[in-house]
DNA sequence: CACAGGATATACT
DNA sequence: GTATATCCTGTGA
């Protein structure tokens, strides 16, 4: 099984997060595969980094291949992983994870038992494998992480990103076609 | 469908 | 200092 490391997110963050998609996320062995993300780079007005490096996003500033966990609405966290370490910000969003391993401990953390909402959405996502600001820095491709490739070419559609009010028409949400764990039904981008 | 909940950041007075 | 917005989710109308 190859474990994705450093190397593979030291490139762009456009090319790395359709690639993502299909990959699978543990913590702690609990995790699943993606099938959901969204790209934010550093001339993006709508991610944290675009305005400079706070104490919030100073992970994001740091080395690639590693997670950016953030406080969301002052009630939820998200997971990031950071790109393409050339002294900016870019990260990719990981939205949803399709269940695979230690479902019991999903299911005892979110308090649903409902498989397809365990890790639905960035917030449900970090609770259901228990990811706070304790894994924030903390490289992917060590415990508790682990980040194995794909062995298949999964399809990917990609579309508007979710929950932003600027650079909404760039198309960088990308997920699983026809995956039925994603937050949000994806509305493939409509080309003129 | 509307809206509360509340950390963090920015934009004002 | 106060006001407003945010990479969201659960709950109740």
């Amino acid at each position: 099984m190859t474990s994705l490391g450093r190397d593979f997110f030291e490139r762009s963050v456009h090319d790395i997060a359709p690639e993502l998609i299909g990959t699978t996320l543990l913590c702690d062995g609990v995790g699943g595969t993606i099938v959901e993300v969204e790209a934010y780079d550093h001339e993006d007005p709508a991610a944290h980094g675009f305005r400079g490096r706070t104490a919030r996003n100073a992970t994001m500033f740091g080395p690639a291949g590693h997670a950016y966990v953030y406080r969301s609405y002052g009630i939820h966290w998200c997971l990031n992983f950071v790109c393409e370490d050339v002294g900016v910000a870019n990260a990719v969003l990981i939205r949803a994870l399709e269940p695979q391993h230690g479902l019991d401990a999903m299911r005892q953390r979110r308090g649903v038992t409902e498989e397809r909402l365990l890790c639905a959405g960035p917030g449900r996502l970090c609770q259901a494998l228990a990811i706070t600001r304790e894994h924030d820095g903390l490289p992917l491709d060590e415990p508790p992480f682990e980040l194995r490739a794909r062995e298949d070419e999964p399809e990917i559609v990609s579309g508007p990103r979710i929950g932003i009010t600027k650079a909404t028409e760039k198309p960088w949400r990308y997920a699983l076609a026809g995956s039925r764990y994603l937050s949000r039904p994806l509305r493939p981008h409509a080309r003129e």
